[in-house]
DNA sequence: ATGCCAGCATGTTGCTGA
């Protein structure tokens, strides 16, 4: 039995942040570092100061300026998979084998403002998405399948009443209406993945992982959701050991405006 | 209803985020 931690992280640019990511590697390091939102084509990814931190086998999908996703391993690890979703070449996903375990980074739509996918094109296209990765899942990975896989990413989704501040003033805000919790349950269930970090943390109990640029006093306000998630197969539920939700990371000068979440188990 | 903040490219304005 070995310890894996796998950390998840929407970085906002990686090129501009790569110290703090640097800073968080040396502190919490993980054996697989996820990240989503590089914000940045494969030829200016900061592919060095990975390597000078062990994390010399990499999987970067990224693209001019938006998106963009991100895999860094301590050990070997290969390519599965470079698939589109909704036809479109937005580099929203990456898949990889590391240590045994099927790992899918995962960038979901945002969704735009309006949550009604008649009046709103990228609202639609999220819940276009949710239903294209649950019909994949459902498919290619069912429940009965018997080898290991961790899901992560950003989201953007918080599914619970106390994965947001407030459940009530949020209902009609995207990332929290019913269609799209509704959409997050069914892909969850497609492959019968297990919320790792409520593994640990009860559902009365509030848990956040994005606070907005917006408000001034973010700590103070603490008006979070929790975006950000790590799914794993029942198997490796049992080997699930600890979780950490990196807030400091949110508090550093020039911060992301989504903290890491890691999980680590026993495998 | 809007702006509040932030990153990047189309670049001192517009698109994106959620």
């Amino acid at each position: 039995m070995t310890d894996f931690t796998i950390a998840t992280w929407n970085i906002n640019s990686v090129r501009l942040r790569i110290a703090t990511v640097e800073q968080f590697l040396r502190d919490a390091q993980p054996d697989v570092l996820c990240l989503q939102e590089i914000k940045g084509e494969n030829g200016v990814f900061p592919t060095a100061a990975f390597e000078a931190l062990g994390y010399v086998h990499q999987a970067v999908r990224g693209m001019k300026s938006y998106n963009g996703v991100a895999t860094l391993s301590r050990h070997p690890m290969t390519v599965l998979d470079d698939r589109n979703w909704c036809s479109k070449v937005d580099c929203r996903h990456v898949a990889t084998s590391v240590m045994g375990i099927e790992v899918h980074n995962f960038y979901v739509p945002a969704g735009g403002d309006i949550p009604d996918p008649a009046l709103n094109d990228k609202f639609a296209h999220k819940l276009s998405f949710l239903d294209e990765t649950r019909e994949w899942f459902a498919t290619e990975r069912p429940p009965s399948a018997a080898h290991r896989m961790v899901l992560v990413g950003d989201l953007n989704i918080a599914p619970l009443e106390h994965d947001v501040w407030s459940h009530k003033k949020l209902l009609d805000v995207v990332s929290h209406t019913p269609i799209e919790v509704e959409k997050y349950e069914a892909w969850r269930a497609a492959s019968d993945f297990r919320d790792a970090v409520r593994h640990f943390v009860p559902d009365s109990e509030k848990l956040y992982t994005w606070w907005s640029y917006r408000a001034k006093e973010w700590e103070l306000a603490d008006k979070g959701r929790r975006l950000d998630h790590i799914w794993v197969t029942p198997d490796l539920v049992p080997a699930l050991k600890s979780y950490k939700i990196h807030k400091a990371m949110r508090g550093v000068e020039k911060a992301s405006d989504h903290a890491p979440v890691v999980v680590t188990m026993s495998v």
